[in-house]
DNA sequence: TTGTAAGCGTTATCAC
DNA sequence: GTGATAACGCTTACAA
């Protein structure tokens, strides 16, 4: 690929000129201009991003560690939104590939030898130590789902709270009164924001607040239908539940199923996140929807902007979320 | 984050001999070594891997064009395997924003410009100008189910042909007579094998083909719920029926059942691809099995041996497939 | 075994 | 308006 030395020699200009053109300056003639165009042209030239980089000291890229996988709905749906919002913006993102073998590896100083201008990352809990070395450095972060916040560091949540309020609420307009809740990890920020949301949608219909009522489980299949089991396994069994995402759901029917009763004609189940896949379940799942591609599209436009502009602080956005009625709840019928 | 530099004045040695350290080089003594380490960890220095990129013409990048969503299963779980595959060879992996609204944007400038060592792709048919570019630039490029190749061009995909067969070869066992075929399209080379292995199964079982048993659509549940809608209104509609993916053959149970059919006990219905998603679905699919988590393991080893050995000819990697016997098909009866 | 210096393809400063 | 030239952080002849 031809470099800029040789589109500046086509044109029979300096480099500087040329890059003075590539770069939209207004000190060049418009005779100068269109010279270093056609050469541009003529010469098929794209600026080297790569040597770009290096003086700039910026790469026009995000970086992102994955640690979990692409057929997680959660992530390819946030990934979904983080991509059209770096689209828009023309940034390319770099999936880092963690060298866990050397012992000395760091995210940190993969994103610095990368030079990522800046970082989205979500799926660890809150103290690991990769987070706070990013965080320190002042790499520009934005976190998925995780409370921490930095001089560069954001976070983009769904209002998890109202979530779960509004999945009891539609129980009890259904007239459900005894009405579970499958939690996840209860120590993050997620797991605690919808349990209390849970609480406070059972304290403002003035139902009964019971321990044994709250199930934690890990976020999947086999979570919620271990969960669900237990549950059942109750004197007095719930006539609807909560789950914490609509893998735990799938399970939850699963166990429900399992012992002879059905979603939603004797026992309503509410998912949570509306994933592509709660319409794709049988029955279709009533959930709450998190709006995860608005999610990543939030964090990739305030890590945008973070980027861009040093002065803008680094934001906390909490997403709505909305409840979806589908198929797997229904009228409480004694 | 220090440079080469300060840690050579930290060593008190020449940056040439850092360098060396670093790319670990025999004709340094141990005793230099020793000191060079000990500055490195000091300052905590990794190398810039943009700079070393500027001068070594490689990015350890490998690059890729997504057309689709990261939502769609088969995308997602052949992003799985290319990454794994990238993991174990310390391989970045980078998503290339398309910059539609530049008339003069092309994938192959793009790549040039970031100096990616190599490119996988897929999604897009076989005459697009941007893979005849990428082609013909020479750029190291693995194709997945699209068949072409070239100097650094080589391609992976599943073997359709013998899928399909297998499909037809389970509805015979299972004593169905009239097994139909609901296809993507027949242009491409999936749509093609599958179709070829569909007629042989037929073929060596002794079975007429007929032309009406053989939808195309949309590889969507849409898709496969327009498909089952035109079999079903058949004089003599078949009892068996493969589908080109999962998701057609959930449009298809879909249709069935709008009719008031069940799966598998008037229909049996076989999918296509084992996503992660056959096995939620209600019945769970018997399915052809594509291995694609491991097509896109393939891709990334094949292309990172084009990249890392220039004489490692382009390959053609046929990925074995199997079909995977769950609820969805069950024994003919009249 | 070590160091000097040119070069990778840009941008930016400062003369002209 | 335009052009030399240093600099970005690294690798690599080649000289010492």
């Amino acid at each position: 690929m031809a470099s800029i030395h040789e589109v500046a020699k086509q044109a029979g200009v300096s480099v500087a000129t040329v890059s003075k053109v590539i770069n939209n300056y207004s000190d060049v003639s418009s005779k100068t201009r269109n010279k270093v165009n056609k050469a541009i042209e003529l010469l098929n030239y794209q600026p080297n991003v790569v040597a770009r980089s290096l003086v700039k000291k910026r790469s026009w890229t995000v970086g992102m560690f994955l640690l979990d996988f692409f057929t997680n709905p959660f992530i390819s749906e946030l990934l979904d939104g983080l991509r059209k919002s770096l689209e828009d913006s023309s940034y390319d993102l770099l999936f880092l590939s963690p060298n866990l073998s050397n012992p000395d590896y760091t995210f940190t100083k993969h994103c610095i030898s990368r030079n990522v201008d800046g970082v989205v990352m979500f799926g660890v809990d809150r103290t690991n130590q990769n987070f706070l070395d990013l965080l320190q450095a002042e790499m520009p972060t934005m976190m998925i789902d995780i409370d921490l916040l930095g001089p560069r560091t954001g976070y983009v949540t769904a209002d998890n709270r109202r979530g779960a309020y509004l999945g009891v609420q539609h129980l009890v307009e259904l007239g459900h009164k005894r009405i579970a809740f499958i939690s996840g990890d209860l120590g993050c920020l997620v797991g605690q924001t919808r349990f209390s949301g849970y609480q406070e949608g059972l304290r403002s219909n003035e139902l009964p607040y019971y321990d044994q009522y709250v199930e934690v489980e890990e976020y999947s299949i086999e979570g919620g239908y271990k969960a669900m089991k237990r549950l059942l396994q109750l004197s007095e069994a719930p006539s609807g539940v909560i789950c914490s995402s609509d893998y735990m759901a799938t399970g939850a029917i699963e166990a429900i199923r399992e012992i002879g009763m059905r979603v939603p004609d004797h026992i309503s189940v509410v998912g949570f996140d509306n994933t592509f896949y709660a319409e794709l379940s049988m029955p279709k799942l009533t959930t709450i929807n998190q709006n995860i591609t608005l999610m990543g599209m939030k964090a990739g436009e305030h890590l945008i902007r973070m980027i861009e502009n040093p002065d803008y602080s680094p934001p906390t956005e909490i997403v709505p979320a909305n409840l979806v009625v589908r198929d797997s709840t229904g009228q409480y019928k004694e």
